[in-house]
DNA sequence: TGTCGGCCGATTGTGTGCAATCCTCGGCGG
DNA sequence: CCGCCGAGGATTGCACACAATCGGCCGACA
C-alpha cells in the first residue's frame, strides 16, 4: 500500500515542506529552473508539483507569470477559521460516536504530552506542540470516519500560519487551548457528541481570536482596521 | 480579471465537462495519448490537467498506472452529503446577512424558474433543473462571502452523481426540494439567518434521503461497508 | 493441468528544445 | 519632469523524444 515514489511526488513533498517550514516565504517567486536545480530534477516534475500544490492551495499560479507562495490576507484567515469552526466541531461530534477505548487512550496521550510541552516553563517547546496539535486534529478528523469531511479539513488547515501559530498565543489563550484538548478527550470518552462539539467550537473561537490579532499586528499598514496598536 | 486561456486550462475545463456530463464514466481509464489526440493537444497539458482534476477529486491517479474517473461508493456518497449538510446551511446563514435586494431578486428568479421546469408536466426538464440548481447553490455560496467555505463546497459538490441527480427524485421529494429553494429565498429576503440555515438543513437531508436510496438501488449487491477505510 | 517465470507491447515518467508571452529598462516625446 | 513606447532578456507553455515501469501473454516445468 506504500505510494510509489516518483520524482514528482518527492518534489511535491519537498516543496510543501519548504513552504510549511517557512523557508519559502509567502509571496516569494517560485522560478521553475531555480527549483529544479535546487532539487536536482528537471523542470517537468517541478511543473507537475507546482500545479498540484496550486490545487492544494499552497501556491498561486498565474499563466505566463509563474508561481508564488500564497499570501494570506486577514480576511482570508478569518474565512479559514470560520470554515474550521464549522467543520471541526462536526468532526469532534462524529468522533465521539466512533471512538474506541484505544482511540481515546491515544488522544489522551497526545493531549497530555501537549500539556507537557505547551505549559510555560523551561520544558516548553512550541514547535513540538504545533506538531502534536496537528496529530491531534488529524486523529480526530480520521476518527470522524468521513473521508469527504477529512479532505475538506485538510484543505483548510494547510495555511502555513495555522500550522506555526502557537508562537503567537498569549499565556491565557494557550492555557485555554491546552485545556480544550483535554476536555475534548473527556467528552469523547463519555461518548457525548454535543459536549465534544461545544468544546471544539470554543477551541476554534479561541484560536481565531489569537490568530486574527496576530495577523493584524503583522500587517500594521492594513487598511481600515479600527483596533490597532496602543 | 479574466483568466488567461491556455491549453492547460482549456483541457481542464474540457475534461471536467466530459466527466460531469457522464461521457467519461466512473472507473473509465483515461489514457493520456488518447485524450491528447481527442482534444487536439499534446500530452503535456493533458498531464497537467489530470493532476489538477485529481486534486479536485474528479479523477484518481496511480503512479505508473494512469488516471481513472473516480468511482463513488454508497459510503462516500453519504459522507459527501453529511459534509454538505454541515457546509450549505452555514453558507445560507452567511448569505442571509449579506444579500442585497438585487441578490435576493436574482435568487428569487432562479427559484421561480426551477419551479417552472421542475414541476411534473409537459414542461418538465430535469437537466435544465439541475443546471439551475447548480447556479442557485453557487450563487448562495458566493453570497456567503467566505472564499474558504466556497472552496470546500465546490470540492464537495463535484461528485457527478450529485449534479445529475434530479432524475432519481420521486414526486414528493422533488416538490419538497423546489419548495425549499423558494423558502430559502424568503428567509434570505427577511435577513433571517436561522431560518435560512434550518431550511437548508432540511433541503440537504431530503436530498440525501433520495440519493442514498437511489444509490443503494443501483448497487444492490453492495456489501456492508461499515469497516471501509480509504 | 495448474502455476511460475520471463519476454514484449503499451503506457507513463522525465528531460530538453523551441516558440510565445511577460517584465524590465532605456529612449523619446509631450 | 513625467509618462508612453519599444527592444531585449528572462521565464513560462507546449511539443516531442527517450527511458522506466507496468500488465498481459506464452511457454516451460512440476
Amino acid at each position: 500500500m506504500t505510494e510509489p515514489s516518483t520524482s514528482t511526488t518527492r518534489t511535491v513533498d519537498a516543496l510543501r515542506e519548504l513552504i510549511l517550514r517557512g523557508e519559502l516565504q509567502p509571496g516569494e517567486r517560485l522560478a521553475e529552473v531555480d527549483l529544479a536545480t535546487r532539487l536536482g530534477v528537471s523542470r517537468t516534475p517541478v511543473r507537475s508539483a507546482l500545479t498540484q500544490l496550486a490545487s492544494e492551495g499552497l501556491v498561486d499560479i498565474a499563466p505566463n507569470r509563474g508561481a508564488r507562495v500564497v499570501t494570506w490576507t486577514v480576511q482570508e484567515l478569518e474565512d479559514v477559521f470560520d470554515l474550521r469552526t464549522t467543520l471541526e466541531p462536526r468532526a469532534a461530534a462524529l468522533a465521539a460516536g466512533n471512538a474506541t477505548a484505544g482511540d481515546t487512550a491515544e488522544l489522551a496521550d497526545l493531549a497530555e504530552r501537549m500539556v507537557g510541552v505547551g505549559s510555560p516553563g523551561p520544558r516548553q517547546d512550541l514547535d513540538v506542540l504545533a506538531e502534536l496539535n496537528r496529530q491531534f486534529h488529524d486523529r480526530l478528523s480520521t476518527l470522524a470516519g468521513n473521508s469527504a469531511l477529512a479532505g475538506a479539513l485538510s484543505g483548510a488547515v494547510h495555511a502555513p500560519i495555522v500550522l506555526r501559530n502557537f508562537h503567537t498565543y498569549d499565556v491565557a489563550s494557550l492555557r485555554r487551548s491546552l485545556a480544550h484538548h483535554v476536555e475534548i478527550v473527556a467528552a469523547i470518552r463519555a461518548g457525548d457528541a454535543v459536549w465534544a462539539e461545544a468544546v471544539m467550537t470554543a477551541h476554534m473561537r479561541n484560536a481565531r481570536a489569537v490568530m486574527v490579532t496576530a495577523a493584524q499586528a503583522a500587517e500594521p499598514d492594513a487598511p481600515d482596521r479600527s483596533t490597532d496598536r496602543a
